[in-house]
DNA sequence: TTCATTTTTAAAATCGTTACAAAATTATAA
DNA sequence: TTATAATTTTGTAACGATTTTAAAAATGAA
């Protein structure tokens, strides 16, 4: 529901309820992994960090979780890995690097208007990706 | 390998050579079918839509071919859809969209400078992709 | 032809994700 | 509060795309 300007600044709480989402414990400490750890995880690594602290959390309530953060736009999902999904909390415009060797995605600038662009007439573009692939500074100093 | 000039203008079984792939029927047959169709099939469409002209065709061919056209350049994978990979045999820059009702994917043109950006000094950008979501005309219009 | 190499095939294994139903939790209303 | 309904969580099973594996078939070289 992204709509009020500074929802960044927001609390995990915050922004459950802004868009809709009624807070529990496991929902909030997802949002609140994500928001404070903009390592673009999969579903298992959220399982696998949150876990220590949530014994009793099941895979399947990660899975649902991150399902309603990008239906309800307080998280998007990334499809630059085939292997698996990885989710992310920062919601202004920004394009994504994945490393071809380590894995490893890295946030990047957007500095194209690609919003308004369209494939044809009578299409509406809800949403845009722009995904980079390489070798990161790391991967590529160790020859 | 995508070196020379027209590479958009060869054969299938030349720019499997060019490519440094030894043809073969199967490989013949997938790299044709992605040279003529240009709807961004899956493995599983285009085992199906060969299957008929090479009935002894196996899914793990088509697995097997398709990466070594990737691995090869002479075609590429695209990871907009979550669900499975789809190929593209277009080596020319440009981007997609893909429908979020109907699912189709379709062919945009590429109007900025991707290639030049990146993400921190020391790093190299292999390939960019920019994903658009939304609803297609048809779609649009079926309300 | 013979032998080595490459390619194809089919079946089994893997793994991320989804479906399902029961258990636990939370909300509502008497 | 207590009873009841609705929601959420959980664990298991099912699913489906992809990978692995080993054997069979095809190809190439000598």
């Amino acid at each position: 529901m992204n709509k009020l300007q500074n929802i960044e600044n927001l609390t995990a709480s915050e922004r459950l309820i802004m868009c809709g989402i009624r807070p529990s414990v496991q929902r909030l400490a997802i949002m609140d992994y994500l928001m404070n750890n903009h390592n673009h995880p999969t579903v298992d690594v959220i399982y696998n960090q949150l876990l220590p602290s949530i014994p009793t959390l099941s895979r399947t309530t990660v899975y649902n979780t991150v399902e309603a953060l990008v239906e309800h736009g307080a998280a998007s999902a990334l499809t630059i890995d085939s292997r698996n999904a990885h989710y992310d909390a920062r919601l202004d415009p920004h394009s994504h690097f994945m490393c071809n060797r380590c894995g490893r995605i890295i946030d990047m600038p957007l500095h194209y208007d690609v919003m308004n662009d369209s494939p044809e007439p009578g299409s509406t573009v809800e949403s845009v990706n722009i995904y980079y692939r390489g070798l990161c500074n790391n991967c590529n100093s160790r020859q």
